[in-house]
DNA sequence: GCATGTTTGTAGATCGGTCTCCATGTGTAA
DNA sequence: TTACACATGGAGACCGATCTACAAACATGC
């Protein structure tokens, strides 16, 4: 017994019920001018009676698809928590949905699918996206990107003032009395100097304050591989010295989860500090207890969709929207032991 | 200086530019019958030069639009990760494209927004949500249906096996000797008897084995508000008598790291056991060590995404499959103490 | 009463594909 | 050579909305 599938109902469909054309139905749906406040009732009631959605493939076609795309590089990260929910808070009470898209490295294929007509604009978060693409991928629908310190033409960008954060916690750790800091970061190609990435610019700041202080051959800079587990063998390989590290500067929580993991997995833990970057809700829990560097991540994602819902508005001069960060001093950051 | 926003490359382009009908571009693009090697060159090399990419909105209206969505009931639950994970793995190589839509409670509206036209199928995370509801947009779109023990007649049905995989927990618990357990689990509404939902099916084994091991009048059940502050309050309070649990169940992970947030901030981290489900990687992490059910959400979201994938193809009988539970013994679940 | 303006509702083109015929060309069997 | 099957490409309807132009109805001013 197979069951068939039921064709839904159109706007041709409400339009017969009500006794009306198909352009007052969708004058009526859009809340156009021209609609009688009786037409309005008979069509609201024919909508009601026969359960009438509109299709968002057709709307999109003509006009818009009243959906909004936001591309995030893993959905395991923790930062990209914050962001989605801020973007669902400004969205929340327009006729806007979020979709949310997945993607991997550049995310070229992702955007371009997004913009194959599903949504009518894209927020994303991906520093590693070619300058000039993006420009050109902004012609044809409004772009919001997140995390990068370029100054486009075509699309706004919502950013963390990554060098007072960044600085913020390389004052921190001095401050405590310690010398010997290695930087955790990501591999090379997200860190590369000059391109712009949030973690190229702490990779940066975290040079700079080391030479400043005087410290530069004690500059270490460890990357993530792919892998956590290479992650965690590196930590404890780092450790395992006798000159180790006596703290960690990680470039973001969730490498600090690693870095934190390496650090009890040597059973060092409390004796080397660990700060992090994002102040994500684990940071804030006990048995973590993360010193991390707040840069509101979830005002970020709402002011990232609130700058979409402005372009499809009809703004076309770039905005940019630099978030401060406030620096959360927890358990992880303690004075140099040992 | 406003740039107008640039019209995008159509099939009638490449029909133009390849000295074709659109319909000979269209069978290429869909790799359909009745296309010479000749034409086939000459189309892709149109392709090619103009960089055509097919609308989603106008092929979603008259076929489908290659878009599978995904509901999830907040981004930030870490059990959400295996399943996209999952998800994507299964729907990498395939030509379709993997959407999330983020939802509230029952989440009627984005089911509902995605059988609108934005995708071909609905692979949802939904307890809470109407089984009858549920046949009915079945009858409108495939779906698949994650965590959900009933038995339909129109949709399939991913769903771990909570009866097992609550009874390893409970056999372990009581093994170490513990009595007073509590099973700290969701709202309410989201454990009702009879629902079906994961988390009623894992409460009523908690309280079946507490039964048959004379423990009646120990069953204790503490639900979660939808504060994290609530939770914590409330298992501060518990911890505080003095018939205080010795173990803590919780319905799974993430409530898990709030009773651990709890239990530690009463001073008695390593005192009281606590158990979570999922093994999300939180769960393996050192300084967590969580003893965890682990169920496959990987492999769950790889099958829901599968049957989807089936379904496309024309299959029409409900399936099912049940995903086997292994229990992970970890540190924090010891033996009872004081 | 008539010209004019304002509402109100409709007809029909349009968006960019898919897909069902149908016409033509080519190869093969009788 | 004729008949017929089959391979190939195209014409045109269609999907379900939006939106412009326009017609009809109605109100207003002189």
């Amino acid at each position: 017994m197979s069951i068939a599938r039921s064709r839904s109902v159109t706007i041709s469909d409400v339009a017969q019920t009500a006794g009306v054309s198909r352009a007052a139905v969708s004058k009526v749906i859009r809340n156009a001018y021209g609609v009688s406040p009786a037409m309005r009732i008979r069509v609201e009631a024919a909508i009601a009676e026969l359960g009438y959605r509109p299709s968002v493939a057709a709307r999109a076609l003509r006009g818009s698809s009243y959906r909004l795309g936001l591309e995030i590089p893993w959905v395991g990260a923790r930062f990209m928590t914050q962001i989605v929910e801020g973007a669902q808070l400004a969205v929340d009470g327009t006729p806007y949905q979020l979709v949310l898209a997945p993607a991997d490295g550049p995310a070229y294929g992702t955007l371009e699918s997004m913009a194959d007509g599903l949504v009518d604009g894209i927020i994303a978060v991906a520093p590693l996206t070619d300058a000039a693409w993006l420009e050109e991928l902004a012609t044809r629908i409004p772009v919001v990107m997140i995390g990068r310190h370029d100054h486009p033409q075509r699309y706004d960008t919502v950013v963390g003032d990554d060098t007072a954060g960044a600085g913020a916690v390389m004052d921190h750790l001095f401050e405590l009395g310690h010398r010997r800091i290695v930087h955790l970061t990501e591999p090379e190609a997200v860190t590369a100097p000059g391109s712009g990435t949030p973690h190229a610019v702490r990779l940066q700041v975290y040079r700079d304050r080391m030479t400043e202080a005087g410290l530069a051959d004690l500059i270490e800079v460890v990357r993530r591989d792919d892998s956590r587990a290479g992650t965690l063998a590196g930590t404890r390989a780092l450790l395992a010295r006798d000159d180790r590290p006596t703290a960690i500067f990680a470039g973001h929580d969730d490498i600090a989860m690693d870095a934190l993991a390496g650090v009890a997995a040597a059973g060092l833990t409390g004796r080397v500090a660990v700060t992090g970057y994002d102040d994500t809700d684990l940071a804030r829990h006990p048995l973590i207890d993360l010193t991390s560097v707040d840069q509101q991540g979830v005002e970020m994602g709402a002011r990232a969709a609130t700058m979409l819902l402005e372009r499809l508005q009809g703004r076309t001069e770039p905005r940019r929207h630099a978030a401060a960060t406030t620096l959360r001093v927890r358990g992880s950051s303690g004075r140099p032991v040992g």
